[in-house]
DNA sequence: TCATCCTATCTTGTATACACAGTAGTTGAC
DNA sequence: GTCAACTACTGTGTATACAAGATAGGATGA
């Protein structure tokens, strides 16, 4: 541990955009930042620029850094990528997961079944993210896994939105199902595909997503 | 343009980094980089923040930052996801390229014809980037060009070590030749799967990658 | 009344200063 | 002679100060 200011602070800001608590397009003021957390603009800075490397705001010369608003586009993009890349991950899994890694699928399997069958989106979004990362690690591929939990967390909002659409969470559980199944089996391109399936934004959950991106800018009321 | 300090600085050290001006696992003292850019440390850190961000270099608290060494595996586990990112590419380059982006491909496909005639490295090292961007391009898919020109970027050492193997460049220039076949005709898979093998670093190919890694900490007496 | 220009203020960008932690070198003791 | 501890120095982390550009508001002219 004995992280530095900056590190918590970018956590920190990070974990604001992706809450929603600064809007996109919101500009992100220096000195304001280091009021409000107690610093100076020197590791606010700092901050900043690694969300800037990052892609989470971008930091426009003299004008200031404010939060990259990606735009339907670009967030469907995303997602395009993300289902690739997590059908690769599965594929690796499928061909390299030792006992350790389907004994850690499972339980993040049951306990997503558990908040499924209590009807909780929150815990279900909770416990969904620990079973894609439980696949990530499967990979036995540091750099994927690396490179698939940095998207993951950057789509992490607009999955959220996701899991309220009715029915979305039984359907993700089913799949999840089908997808360590295939896992286990060591079905390599079962286990890809059915990973593409479950991640790509095909169809109505197309325009669930764009609707719902305009439902993220709220009404201004629970800014602070 | 009008960029800042920062920028140029980012840009300045990432080339030092990537071509090889700055060892793996070498420290890089802030002041040392101040006083040779004739800059304060302000500007120094911030591009190091930058750098930190997208993984080239790690900032341990209060012992600085030095240059990431990934290491053989970690590397292969790059190209690998690379693979996947580019036939992704190739696959969407299929179905969406236009006429323009027909011509583009085209034309650096000649490029790299040419360069390779020549029996040129240095210069089919360049071709053959370019070659690569047009792809990315012609995918529509702006999130997923620039995550692929970012790997493609970082992977730039490796595989100018590749290029000396002996054949490389005529084989490569044999495969682009098949990829911008099957891209034009519109056969999705087959430019994924072309692209796959293109990128992959299997067999032979891996050994040489290794053995280049070797090569690559060059012995100590250029340091200054 | 509207548009343009000038000025004042606010904010960013860079430099510098200071505090604290880490490291290395030296000295002393076993 | 070797190991450990203490001290001095080097370098990072944060704050503050200063300079320069951008924006907004007011005033003047058409």
């Amino acid at each position: 541990m004995a992280e530095n200011t900056f590190h918590k602070l970018r956590d920190e800001i990070e974990n604001g955009i992706l809450k929603g608590e600064f809007e996109p397009g919101e500009r992100l003021d220096e000195v304001q930042l280091a009021t409000h957390f107690g610093v100076s603009r020197t590791p606010i800075r700092e901050a900043l620029m690694q969300l800037s490397a990052i892609g989470l705001v971008e930091i426009r010369p003299r004008r200031g850094a404010v939060v990259v608003d990606p735009g339907p586009e670009r967030v469907f993009e995303m997602f395009e990528v993300m289902a690739e890349l997590e059908g690769m991950a599965g594929a690796l899994a499928a061909r390299r997961h030792t006992n350790q890694d389907r004994s850690a699928l499972l339980a993040a399997h049951k306990k997503c079944e558990s908040a499924a069958t209590s009807q909780d989106p929150d815990s279900y979004y909770y416990e969904n993210e620990a079973f894609h990362l439980a696949i990530y690690a499967a990979s036995h591929s540091g750099f994927l896994e690396e490179q698939c939990a940095a998207l993951h967390r950057r789509l992490r909002p607009y999955r959220r939105l996701q899991l309220h659409v009715h029915n979305r969470m039984k359907t993700s559980l089913k799949e999840h199902g089908e997808i360590v199944e295939a896992i286990l089996a060591g079905d390599a391109e079962a286990a890809r595909s059915l990973l593409r399936i479950h991640i790509a934004v095909q169809g109505d959950r197309f325009s669930d997503l764009v609707s719902n991106l305009g439902k993220r800018t709220r009404p201004k009321s629970t800014t602070a």
